[in-house]
DNA sequence: AAAAAAAGAATGAACGTTCATTTTTTACAT
DNA sequence: ATGTAAAAAATGAACGTTCATTCTTTTTTT
């Protein structure tokens, strides 16, 4: 136990020390040898944990999106109606960002950016069975049209640039939903 | 004014080049030399036209960036009532993300990282004048609370998700936004 | 023919990764 | 408990490559 618990805790502190350089720096423009610095670890020792650089930004923009989705659903409940799931998981989201602001950050900008691995994207995804589910029932209901379901990976990353994309295009029936009545309870 | 007409040529092709590369690559993972190639120059008439590679990007930036705001504001009259303001700069901005994709990728990419200069991205701001404006118009009409205008930058970059925060801090009393009304004539 | 623009090769620094060595941990015999 | 040797983990230095930038030469324009 001692031992793997020592380097667990190396790890996490590698992870941690990338969010950090990341958001300051960019992914390319942070070498190894800071994240190692930051991590008080040998730069050769990153390679006990990780196959390379590109493995390391992969892992951890993995783990920080598991903790987002399960931040997002945590609360929400397969047997809410549709209109207050989607609300309740929007409301959720809204909080991540504004509480777990080291995170979010770091997701913008593996979401805005070529740097993750398409495989490692594929991942981050798996999580969202919830969404895809009440997506599902959205179009049995008949209140959601029967279009791409790449339009909800949109919403996951930001539920409200989601919805003035996707109406744009007529995907949605959803009517009426008030912002303000949505997070006034926030 | 034949050689000028030419070197804007190949000034174009190398913001261009940038702004394509930088999508596909991101800024550090796009070498000068791939730039050159793809706009047919040599990697030393670059520095005929920019400084160094940051500025390369910084000047693409603020082009890219007024661009986007001229069209944002672009049928936007400051004798409009305050809500209609707003919704209109909205469904512009949206309009903008379809149908200028590469472009709005690009900013997506700029504004969500730290790759652009703290000056340049002020520079980038210095177009925001109508959405000021009409900030403050709400603030003189009390529908919007006296708070940071910080948060406006935010509503120039993506409105959607600017509302999702600033109402989280009871910053808009601006009551019962109607997404799909706002977007039907789209 | 002088000046400006453009080119390609050269330069030097930065950085990801590996290598050879040292330190720490583990397993076990006493 | 304690000493010891094998294994694992960790390290710092070194390597080789990539790339931004500059230098020198050539081409184009005036």
């Amino acid at each position: 136990m001692a031992k793997l618990q020592k380097s667990i805790d190396k790890r996490n502190a590698l992870v941690k020390a990338t969010i950090e350089l990341v958001n300051n720096n960019g992914f390319h423009a942070t070498p190894m040898s800071k994240i190692a610095k930051m991590a008080n670890v040998s730069p050769a020792t990153i390679y006990l944990y990780f196959e390379n650089k590109q493995d390391l930004l992969n892992q951890t923009y993995i783990e920080v999106k598991a903790e987002y989705t399960k931040y997002a659903f945590s609360t929400y409940k397969q047997t809410m109606p549709l209109e207050a799931g989607f609300k309740l998981i929007w409301k959720r989201i809204a909080h991540f960002k504004l509480n777990e602001c080291e995170e979010a950050m770091f997701l913008a900008q593996c979401d805005n950016t070529p740097i993750i691995d398409e495989a490692s994207r594929q991942e981050g995804i798996k999580h969202l069975q919830p969404l895809l589910d009440l997506w599902a029932r959205g179009k049995e209901e008949g209140i959601i049209k029967p279009i791409s379901d790449y339009l909800l990976y949109a919403y996951s990353i930001n539920p409200l640039s989601f919805l003035m994309m996707s109406q744009n295009r007529g995907a949605f029936k959803l009517s009426k939903i008030n912002i303000e009545e949505a997070y006034q309870s926030a």
